[in-house]
RNA sequence: GCACCCGUAGCUCAGCUGGAUAGAGCGUUGGCUUGCGGAGCCAAAGGUCGUAGGUUCGAAUCCUGUCGGGUGUACCA
């Protein structure tokens, strides 16, 4: 394909010498392997009619090409239609499973997602975004980038305040010995009731607010102090521990593990200090007590980075870890991924990053999806209490799966939510529907993992396959072709850092190899040897994709 | 008010660095099964691509206005 792309820019060069951008593209199958509407492009800067220029290049094409192709053909206004020859077809579906663009190769790339709070429960938020920024990061490894997968989250904050004077109510005062009254299994459930009753308390109640921000202030101070020792202290870090052995597990059990933690705790200090030292300098400002960046100027909004107590904001803290990222790393790449209310604020962190790093701040790409909603459910609110916690749409598509098979399977269902999440671009809302997703058949994960095992099968009952593919009959072709389009998607979704291409694609070859597999015999034909290697290039294909997603690829389902 | 995201078939979505009749799945209607896993295949119905302009040989795709939904707009994250 680039060899293709490359032929084509030197045969335009040579003959118009125009600044045309040469690019191959597949069209419908009825028209060809590749077609190009260089010809329609260039014909207004030449001043020529369409078809003349595409003639003049087809005829330098076929030259060019030799026995690459079979046919060039103009059609229509003046696109050329290009059909590779089977050799060439077999050789490029052969390479297709192992054979990605390396377009990150020796770059170091840092992903950060997923970002649940110490203190507060998981949601369902948590769990599309470490899907998500799995399924990327594991793109653009795959394209030879030196991935590494981070994630910050806020174990100080007023959040953890508001958590923190619940707990102590629970627990009558600064009782540490009776964290052991609540049952190991129900300690995240118990932290969320508490952020929950915190909240309210905070909103409703104006001395259980003040208390509240002190008891704020105290968790920093512990930090500070570096108090492990005291009632209060053990209660927080206790709790805290609580909340990351949560974490882990949830990770584990989804799959989406993570190289490092960046608390809050941990950035703050570096954030602080930034900020303090770049106020020095003009870029951040007082105001009202607080320090802020007017982002005003860039036609953002003016916000506070450290607060009139003097604690750093969560945008004081965003500087810090992006700071840290950039100490430790020292990436090629950043990518940070959340939901997109935090859009227009991580818009107004990095333009003030900018003014003083602004390598730093030019090499950090946002990205922002939206909610997760429950088909046909509500809005949810982490404040309220009313929302959708992520061991619900866990719990949905395991009863949804159920109900279907009449059996209990975690693969399936973790490669149902998977695949339901990824196959819709990253930025809209997502409406998950648990039956649709557990579904068999349609565009579902399970169906995927179906075809890749059905396929396995074959594959088994099979004798040897062949080592190459050679000619190609007409039942053959189309699936041979399709799956030579792999590293060409994998290019894009790199590109874009956007898997759901990947789900597209692996749909789509799935329904062709359907289409092929009804109509041709495999095992026991003249053809099977080469039918069976078509066969294997194609499970294969279809294991390294769903691998991509983040979606087990079972031998037998 | 201002800013950002989103408006494509009844529903859920692809397609958006402009290009050939706007594609899938679900749902609806009809057909195929002595099958290598039919969890499939073949076919039909269903769309003024929110809307009005503009740019272009060509616009779902780019620009502007407008309507609708969501989010954000200083000491939460």
């Amino acid at each position: 394909m680039q060899e293709m792309t490359t032929v084509l820019a030197t045969v335009i060069h040579d003959l118009f010498g125009a600044d045309v951008k040469a690019e191959l593209t597949r069209p419908e199958p009825q028209f060809g392997d590749y077609a190009t509407n260089v010809a329609l492009q260039l014909a207004g800067r030449v001043g020529k009619p369409p078809r003349g220029v595409a003639e003049q290049l087809v005829e330098k094409l076929r030259e060019a090409y030799g026995e690459r192709v079979s046919d060039i053909t103009i059609a229509g206004p003046g696109f050329i239609n290009i059909r590779l020859s089977d050799s060439a077809l077999a050789t490029a579906a052969e390479a297709a499973p192992t054979t990605p663009p390396q377009q990150f190769k020796g770059q170091v790339i840092v992903t950060e997602y997923s970002d649940p709070n110490p203190f507060k429960v998981l949601h369902a938020g948590h769990l599309y975004t470490s899907v998500v920024g799995d399924s990327i990061s594991n793109v653009v490894e795959k394209a030879g980038g030196n991935v590494h997968r981070v994630n910050f989250g806020g174990d100080v904050g007023l959040h953890v305040g508001k958590t923190m004077w619940a707990i102590l109510q629970e627990l009558g005062g600064e009782h540490p010995e009776k964290l052991q009254d609540v049952p190991e299994n129900g300690r995240s459930e118990w932290m969320a009731k508490c952020y929950v009753a915190g909240t309210k308390a905070y909103e409703d109640d104006e001395t259980a607010k003040a208390e509240i921000i002190a008891l704020n202030k105290r968790v920093y101070q512990l930090f500070a102090d570096n108090d492990h020792e005291s009632p209060f202290a053990h209660i927080y870090w206790t709790c805290r521990q609580w909340s990351y052995d949560y974490f882990n597990v949830f990770y584990k059990r989804i799959g989406t593990p993570f190289e490092k933690y960046y608390p809050e705790s941990e950035v703050a200090p570096l954030g602080l200090q930034t900020v303090r030292d770049q106020q020095a300098k003009g870029v951040y400002e007082e105001s009202n007590g607080a320090v802020v960046f007017d982002g005003e100027k860039y036609g953002l909004h003016t916000r506070v980075f450290i607060n009139s107590q003097g604690l750093p904001t969560y945008e004081a803290k965003d500087v810090g870890v992006l700071m840290s990222k950039w100490r430790d790393y020292h990436f090629d790449r950043s990518i940070v991924i959340t939901g997109n209310d935090i859009d227009e604020y991580m818009k107004v962190v990095l333009k003030s990053v900018e003014q003083y790093e602004p390598e730093l701040a030019r090499r950090t790409t946002h990205f922002t999806h939206g909610n997760v909603k429950l088909q046909g459910g509500v809005k949810m609110s982490s404040r309220k209490g009313n929302f959708l916690r992520a061991v619900d749409v866990l719990d949905a598509a395991n009863e949804a799966n159920r109900a279907a098979t009449g059996r209990d399977d975690e693969r399936a269902v973790l490669g149902a939510i998977k695949y339901a999440f990824l196959k819709q671009r990253i930025g809209a809302d997502i409406i998950f529907d648990p039956k649709e997703s557990v579904s068999l058949e349609g565009n579902s994960g399970p169906y995927l993992q179906y075809a890749h095992a059905r396929a396995r099968s074959v594959l088994v009952k099979g004798g040897t396959a062949a080592e190459h593919l050679a000619e190609l009959d007409e039942l053959e072709r189309p699936l041979a072709r399709k799956i030579s389009e792999y590293p060409e998607v994998l290019e894009k979704s790199a590109r874009e850092f956007m898997p759901h291409h990947i789900c597209t694609y692996l749909y789509e070859l799935a329904q062709i190899f359907n289409r092929f597999y009804e109509h041709a015999h495999v095992v026991g034909d003249p053809r099977e040897a080469v039918r069976l290697k078509l066969v294997s290039l194609y499970a294969d294909v279809l294991q390294d994709g769903l691998g991509l997603l983040g979606i087990a690829a079972p031998e037998r389902m």
